[in-house]
RNA sequence: CGGGGUGUAGCGUAGCCCGGUAUCGCGCUUGGUUUGGGACCAAGAGGUCGUAGGUUCGAAUCCUGCCACCCCGACCA
């Protein structure tokens, strides 16, 4: 294994492949697809899914667990949305296995066949509306705020280690409301959730949206969306939310007595993130040295590490170590102090670097007899020889000073990323550099695909905050209300 | 599903054309010396050469089937 990561510049998906693995977030496993989320980037995502499951609490949701498997009669009874996910289904046919008569292990038994097929979730909508149908009676049972923190499956052709594998873990809103307007105003506020998510957290520029119909969530009647830049120029989607109308309500009859004693369909929508933002988070920061992880995110924040020849200046390094230790745990910084010595201090300033720990203290005896210490922070790779004295609210400010200063630097990527294109040429020369490229369409769906297949750029998003201007589509000439955001997408 | 490629120790590989029981590096174990940017020395352990069959005195090597994976395309909320 050679010691440094393949660069950006010279092979950003390989760069990207390697770093995963390297760092130890995770490995494929032996599942086509599949992959194995090792500690390292596990607790990255437990990470995340407490600064969300937080978040979905304040609003007032509540967690709930609904079943893997859905019956298969479920999934066909909101038409566009079976259309939508029918053709990546893991589908379960029987619940029994026997000794193969020929020897050679074991079989499907084929007497156990299944009455009708369950269908490994691609997404709960339908199991859970199914249960909403008996929870909700009158308008007092609205709203009804539940999300989930589960596993699904999609069938996908080609994966990518957390940016698209066959099975994930997410976690799913789906609430039910008396009125389109409040069903509208949850769907807008759980992408500000999300959004807020991103941007406090993993200090990731996130631009709000709305997705065009080919886009759009099979089943919804509009898809929200926060869109991200990577560091190659491409767009990623970073979370979803959806007003469903009363789509799911009428395909499984949920219906409530208003106040005014009178029966309608409910109102509903649907939200997700899912262990792609790990992807996300990788590739916004880091580096050709390794990840960078937002201090907000990071399972280590802070790494110490000393620099000894014998027992006696460990011992003696121990005894300065340990009360910082203590008062830093004690302000709610995760440390690791690392004096382990099976490894020599260059190898764990590499290891670190490669996992993205924001902040790493070196001390050596020049340094205790100096009372100085070595504060390296990750974002910059600067150095700096500190007083001991005092390095604990140094500390919390660099912290701080990280997290902002990595969102500056994805904030200015990306608005020196961002162009306004006004003619064909220009868009199809522009998409090849990467890039967010805002540009007039006609709004047609017809429009939109040959664009796409022309350039293989889609329309991320009509951005939320996009102003009225006219114009002329890039493609067709055709007039245009307002701009929207193309990019290639992963 | 089309086109191309690859399967050899935990990982990365040499050997294959031209058949003679497998090379090197990393990692691992033990001991010692080291430690301010991926330490060094010594001694070790570790292999159904993807799989099934065929040719042969003899197969990692040649032939055939199968399987898996990777890349490109198709596909992808």
């Amino acid at each position: 294994m050679s010691k440094s990561l393949p660069s950006r510049a010279d092979n950003y998906s390989e760069w990207y492949n390697e770093l995963v693995k390297r760092a130890d977030l995770a490995e494929n496993s032996a599942v086509r697809g599949c992959m194995i989320i090792k500690p390292y980037g596990y607790s990255i995502w437990e990470k995340m899914q407490r600064a969300l499951d937080d978040m979905f609490k304040e609003t007032g949701h509540s967690n709930a667990y609904f079943p893997l498997f859905i019956p298969k009669s479920f999934l066909s009874k909101e038409a566009s949305h079976v259309e939508g996910f029918a053709k990546e289904c893991a589908v379960v046919t029987h619940y029994r296995l026997k000794n193969d008569p020929n020897g050679g292990g074991v079989i499907v038994d084929p007497d156990a066949k299944l009455e009708e097929e369950l269908i490994v979730r691609p997404t709960s909508e339908t199991v859970i509306w199914s249960s909403y149908k008996n929870w909700i009676q009158s308008y007092r049972d609205l709203p009804l705020l539940i999300n989930q923190w589960a596993n699904v499956v999609r069938w996908e052709m080609r994966t990518r280690l957390f940016l698209r594998t066959a099975e994930f873990l997410w976690q799913e809103g789906h609430t039910a409301h008396a009125t389109k307007q409040e069903a509208i105003e949850e769907t807008e506020q759980m992408l500000e959730v999300y959004a807020e998510f991103a941007e406090t957290f993993m200090a990731m520029p996130v631009l709000k949206g709305i997705k065009t119909a080919n886009e759009r969530f099979a089943g919804a009647d509009e898809t929200y969306c926060i869109e991200a830049m990577m560091q190659d120029g491409k767009a990623l989607q970073a979370g979803t939310s959806h007003f469903l109308g009363q789509n799911f309500a009428k395909a499984f009859d949920v219906k409530f007595v208003n106040k005014e004693n009178q029966l309608d369909y409910v109102w509903g929508t649907s939200w997700g993130v899912s262990t792609r933002l790990v992807g996300a988070l990788i590739m916004a920061h880091s580096d050709d040295q390794g990840l960078v992880l937002p201090p907000k995110l990071a399972p280590i924040q802070v790494v110490i590490v000393p620099i000894y020849k014998g027992d006696e200046q460990l011992e003696n390094i121990k005894a300065r170590i340990n009360p910082l230790v203590k008062a830093l745990k004690k302000r709610g910084v995760s440390v690791k102090f690392d004096f382990t010595d099976n490894q020599s201090p260059g190898f764990k300033f590499a290891e670190y670097e490669l996992k993205g720990v924001p902040i790493r203290l070196a001390i050596g005896n020049r340094d205790m007899e100096n009372g100085t210490i070595e504060l390296a922070r990750r974002d910059t790779r600067e150095k700096t020889s500190m007083p001991f004295e005092g390095i604990e609210d140094v500390i919390v400010d660099t912290l701080e000073d990280i997290q902002r200063n990595i969102y500056q630097k994805a904030f200015d990527f990306r608005a020196a990323n961002t162009f306004e294109v006004n003619s064909w040429d220009e868009f199809t020369a522009k998409i090849e550099d990467g890039g967010f490229l805002s540009a007039h369409w006609d709004g047609s769906s017809e429009t939109e695909e040959k664009i796409k297949e022309l350039t293989k750029a889609t329309i991320r998003c009509i951005p939320l905050d996009a102003k009225e201007e006219a114009g002329k589509c890039i493609l067709t000439g055709a007039p245009s209300s307002r701009r929207v955001i193309f990019a290639r997408a992963y």
